[in-house]
DNA sequence: TAAGTTGCCTAAAGGTCTTAGGCAAACGAA
DNA sequence: TTCGTTTGCCTAAGACCTTTAGGCAACTTA
């Protein structure tokens, strides 16, 4: 029958929109065949399985969501850094929720290594040199980054800050300062 | 057949420990009809269907943490409390990871307001009552709070934090050191 | 004890995942 | 140019999960 020119990369993207569409868990590759109007036994031809297909979009998404953050980190420094590091994750999981839930997906530790998640966390590293901590608070320090940006995201992302008062924009801001003046004056036991 | 006394409360349970060994995604009708020994359909008299089943395990979770936090926080305030309830989330996460995942199930609306979020949000506030914050910095915090819980929490259940040093326990330590002293020292703008 | 309710069953339809094997078109080499 | 190989999608089929419909036997209740 027609010739679909099918391709890893191709159902890599079409499922990634596939999931801001209807969401991370419901990407299927029976969906994703009948949007190519194709049997579904073709595409694997292209993927090993679901999981295999799940993994692609989760590197692409952490792929993108890196390369935001590179690109919004150049020239920047200290709070004004952190300000255009965290606005990336929020407004990539605004954009693309899911995406942003593929980029949670509990990759096997393979698929992890050759990850940008190596990216991710030398970045947040590197926001942190514009603040005075050195070793280990640093590491402490990137996993507080990390968990505050996640949660939020999620939790925000999940609705748990809308219907109330006050805006959780407003609450995204003050976080953001928090977190700048806590980094300014982190606490030695 | 043999009675098997099937319940919606006794389903489930048992679907929370079957979320808890097999993580929350697998927990299927089938499988927990397979743990009763009995036929599917058996199942369908007790539970509207397939996501009644995962709301009432959410459900469940919520309770049982909310349960956990009540007793934790009795007789504390300050740092003392903050430590006590952050614990609370992190333990059981890590004795209770099915469980804790179905705690973030995307409740419907009705059954969000019946849920134990409301008892969730009133203790975080109740923390903060050792901290000089009033409105709206106190909805602030309170959200800050929540992200930085689920965030390190998540991410550590996840397993970001494995495989390199310091020990995550350590880092979660002086993330709560970390919280108190912004809390002490709140930023105004 | 007759009537109604409860609790689990069989049957069946529809959806997803995955493997096996086939055919035709495109490609590559002699 | 032709023949063999590869490529790309197909049909077929098995396995599992979800959900609805209807049945039967045992227990409850008046």
């Amino acid at each position: 029958m027609a010739y679909a020119g099918l391709t890893a990369e191709r159902l890599t993207r079409a499922g990634a929109e596939l999931a801001d569409e209807v969401g991370f868990d419901q990407v299927t590759v029976s969906e994703l065949a009948r949007r190519f109007d194709v049997k579904v036994a073709s595409l694997y031809s292209h993927l090993k399985n679901s999981r295999d297909l799940k993994t692609r979009i989760a590197l692409l998404a952490l792929e993108e969501l890196a390369d935001r953050a590179a690109e919004a980190l150049a020239g920047r420094a200290g709070k004004d850094a952190l300000t255009a590091f965290g606005n990336v994750y929020r407004d990539y999981a605004r954009e693309h929720p899911g995406r942003y839930a593929a980029a949670q997906f509990r990759l096997d530790p393979e698929a992890a290594a050759a990850s940008a998640g190596g990216r991710h966390s030398q970045m947040t590293r590197a926001i942190l040199r514009g603040y005075d901590l050195t070793e280990p608070d640093q590491t402490h320090a990137v996993r507080l980054l990390g968990s505050v940006f996640h949660g939020f995201v999620s939790l925000e992302l999940a609705g748990g800050f809308s219907h109330s008062a006050p805006d959780s924009a407003e609450s995204w801001s003050r976080t953001l300062d928090a977190l700048d003046a806590l980094l300014r004056n982190w606490p030695t036991p």
